[in-house]
DNA sequence: TTAAGTCCTTAACGGTGTTAAGGATCCCTG
DNA sequence: CAGGGATCCTTAACACCGTTAAGGACTTAA
């Protein structure tokens, strides 16, 4: 049976789970699809052109289960921290999901959604600017924060420095803290927005 | 001469800027020192290692220019404000120098100058447990953001997807507000400083 | 003078992404 | 039905990569 995009990159996504970003190699990829690895370069043009489009795919996936506006009733700061939220999930989905995602462009489809959140914005209160700004830097708030996040789990093997609690009482107590993401996360999170959220307000009555 | 460890990380510094992370090799190091590359392996376990030290050289030179508590009058937002913009500078001053920051645990010797900044936090209001993560947030922003903005750099040969104002006039207009990284960068780290001195006054007036 | 330690070499192993050339197999056209 | 092009894959090879093994100089100390 003949191979196409789609099945190559649903077992280079289940590979990568597997192995790691760091493992994953053409010669492994085509051994997993019963195949030598130059024929990959039929489907794609080099190993890079097939990570981009397999963020691409999981990119989609994440964004299908998103809503494209506000719901009725839905202030415009909830509905963008769940937003952020899918895209953490997203990230998190797959293993080394954060690394693979950055350095990476957004491709010209999901042109419609990003215009169709700055709408949301601007209609909140945002200059267009400031629109612009606020979405780019929440996505490399959780960008930077996953990766963050997923590097951690790959070095879960050797354990942490020793830390005296005597001489370092705060950063001591700080451990679990900082293990707990989610409440981590929705910290920055929410910090954001509410920053976001002042200035807006700020601008409607001058 | 024989070569040290300074030596090395010095000539590998300088090669990572000329050629880019992707492109460093030990071989290609070893060549630049004029010795054969498995001689890099008296001075380092492996890459890895090699790179870890790299990490901690250009930290120390970073923080060797910012102040460990903020001067007299001085508030605790703008102490830690210019603090991120030094870090984000340590960042730039090298090619990939955020892709090579990230993945790498803080040092020990870094948790004197961490321990202080969480007292800096916890005078100006903050509770132990959210100086703690008023810190690592601020550092996830400014990794994701530097390590887009030099994946940008990296990828400048080929132009961007065109892009039609008629169809996505926020978006449009929004290409070159999002290229003035240093507005883009302070107005993220604004909203940021924003949302936790709200946050800190809120709860010092209950 | 011998012994230990330091710093480097050569040779090699098993891997990597990628290119070149060509061999099957299919489907469409004459 | 024959032929030809498009499709999809193979084998062979290139130039690299990180890393290990074994050992050779050379310096220092006893």
């Amino acid at each position: 049976m003949a191979l196409d995009r789609e099945k190559v990159l649903d077992t280079a996504l289940r590979l990568i789970d597997e192995v790691g970003l760091d493992g994953f190699s053409l010669r492994r990829l085509a051994k997993e699809l019963g195949v030598q690895a130059p024929a990959l370069y039929w489907h794609f043009s080099s190993k890079k052109d097939l990570l981009d489009h397999l963020v691409s795919v999981t990119n989609e996936r994440a964004e299908a289960g998103t809503a494209g506006r506000p719901a009725p009733g839905e202030t415009w700061d909830d509905w963008l921290a769940e937003g952020m939220r899918a895209r953490r999930r997203a990230m998190l989905a797959h293993r080394d999901g954060a690394r693979l995602a950055s350095g990476n462009r957004p491709t010209p489809d999901s042109f419609p959604r990003i215009e169709r959140t700055l709408g949301v914005l601007v209609e909140a209160g945002f200059t267009p600017e400031d629109a612009i700004r606020a979405v780019l830097v929440l996505g490399h708030y959780v960008s930077g924060f996953v990766l963050d996040e997923q590097g951690d789990a790959e070095r879960a093997d050797d354990e942490p420095p020793a830390l005296d609690p005597e001489e370092f009482p705060l950063l001591a107590s700080g451990g679990r803290i900082a293990l707990d993401r989610d409440t981590l996360f929705e910290y920055g999170l929410q910090r954001l927005l509410d920053g976001m959220r002042a200035q807006v307000s700020d601008a409607r009555r001058p």
